[in-house]
DNA sequence: GTCTATAAGAGGATAGAC
DNA sequence: GTCTATCCTCTTATAGAC
C-alpha cells in the first residue's frame, strides 16, 4: 500500500520522512522550482522515479516539508510556554523558539514555509493556513496576555505581524559564526520589544 | 546595436522599460521560475523569440527588475530625506517610503528584489548588494543621527534589520482595502518605534 | 525590431520488471 | 520498495526571414 495518504501521528516513517528532510534543506537552498526530482532521489540514494511511490507529486513533497516545519515548531512553542512560569518567560520563549526552528541546524523546514509560499497549489493552501494559524494563535495569546499585564501597550496584532516579520528576515543575515548565538539574538530582540513598554 | 549594455541614466527607453515592469508583476505574482519567456512575451505583445533582441538571457531581465526596484526606492528615498527638516521627520520618511514603495500600486520590482534573491547567479549578486548596501546606508545614516539625538536607545545595526524585515513582511498581510492606508500603516509602525525610546 | 520555426535539453511523471 | 527505461511536455534560446 502506497504511504501516500495523510499521517497525522509521529511518522518516524523512516524512508518518507527521511525524504522530507532532505527536501527541506534542497528547498532552502536552492528554491523549490529550481531543485528536481533527480536532485530529491539523489540526496536520499533513490532513483528519481522511486519517489513517486512516496510521494504522488513534487509538490506534496513541498507540502509535507512546510507541514512539518510549521508543527514541529508549533509543538516546541506549546511545550515551552507550558513550563514557563510568567508572562515574562513566555514573552521570551516566542523568540527562542522561534528563532531556533528558524536557525537552528536541524530545521530548515519552516523556512521553506516562509519562503516558498508562492509554489503551493491553491488546493493544498488551507491545510497550511489552518497551521500556521494554529501557531499565530500561540503568540496572540502571550502578547494579549502581556498586554493585560502592562508588559506591552501596543495593539497586538500589529505587534504581532511587526515581531514576526523580524524574525522572519533574520534568515537573512544572521550568521552563525561564533560571534552572536540564537540564543543571544533572541534575547536582544526580546530587549528591543520590552524596553520601555 | 542591441540594448543589452548596462545603462544608468533614466531609461525611459521604452520597450525595454515596458518589458522591465510587466516583468516585475509577474515574477512578483508567480514567482521568477514559474514566469516562462512566454509569459513575458504575451504581457507585452511580443512572441518569445522577440525577448532576447532586448535582453540576452531571462536572468538579465530579473536583475533589471530587481536594480529598478532599489535604484527607485533609492531615489525616492534620497529626495524625501533631503527635504525633510528634523530627524523626526526622517525617520518617518523611512517608514513612508519603503512601504510606498513595497505596498504601492506601481512597484512590485521592490518586493521581486526582496523575495528571488535565490535565483540571481553568483556573478550578478555583487552589483544588486552594492545597490543593497547604498538604500540601507540611508537607513542607517538617519538611524544613527536618531540615536544621537536620542529618539532611539538601542543599537542601531539591530534595530535597522528588525525594522526592514518588519517592513518586508507586510506585503504577506496588508491588503489595501480601504480599512488601513499605506501612510496610516507607516505612522502605526513608525510609533510602534519611537514609543517611549 | 519583430516574426516564424525550431533546436536542444531538462522537467515531472508513468509502466513494468525485479 | 526500488530500478530501468522512457514518455511527453515545456523550457530557454538561436537562426534567419521580413
Amino acid at each position: 500500500m502506497s504511504r501516500n495518504d495523510l499521517n497525522n501521528h509521529q511518522e518516524a516513517n523512516s524512508r518518507r520522512m527521511e525524504l522530507i528532510r532532505a527536501a527541506a534543506k534542497l528547498f532552502r537552498d536552492q528554491g523549490y522550482e529550481r531543485t528536481t526530482v533527480r536532485d530529491l532521489g539523489n540526496a536520499v540514494g533513490l532513483q528519481s522515479g522511486s519517489l513517486f511511490y512516496h510521494f504522488r507529486t513534487k509538490e506534496e513533497i513541498l507540502v509535507a516539508v512546510m507541514a512539518l516545519g510549521i508543527t514541529a515548531t508549533t509543538e516546541q512553542l506549546a511545550l515551552t510556554l507550558a513550563a514557563a512560569n510568567d508572562t515574562r518567560s513566555k514573552l521570551a520563549a516566542l523568540f527562542h523558539v522561534h528563532l531556533h526552528s528558524l536557525l537552528g541546524d536541524n530545521q530548515a523546514a519552516l523556512e521553506v514555509m516562509l519562503y516558498e509560499w508562492r509554489s503551493v497549489s491553491d488546493s493544498a493552501k488551507p491545510g497550511l493556513i489552518v497551521l500556521r494559524d494554529r501557531y499565530e494563535a500561540l503568540w496572540q495569546g502571550v502578547l494579549d496576555e502581556a498586554a493585560a499585564e502592562g508588559l506591552i501597550k501596543q495593539d497586538t496584532h500589529l505587534l504581532r505581524r511587526t515581531l514576526l516579520g523580524s524574525l522572519h528576515w533574520t534568515v537573512q543575515w544572521y550568521r552563525n559564526n561564533g560571534e552572536l548565538s540564537v540564543a543571544q539574538l533572541a534575547e536582544l530582540m526580546l530587549a528591543l520589544t520590552l524596553q520601555t513598554r
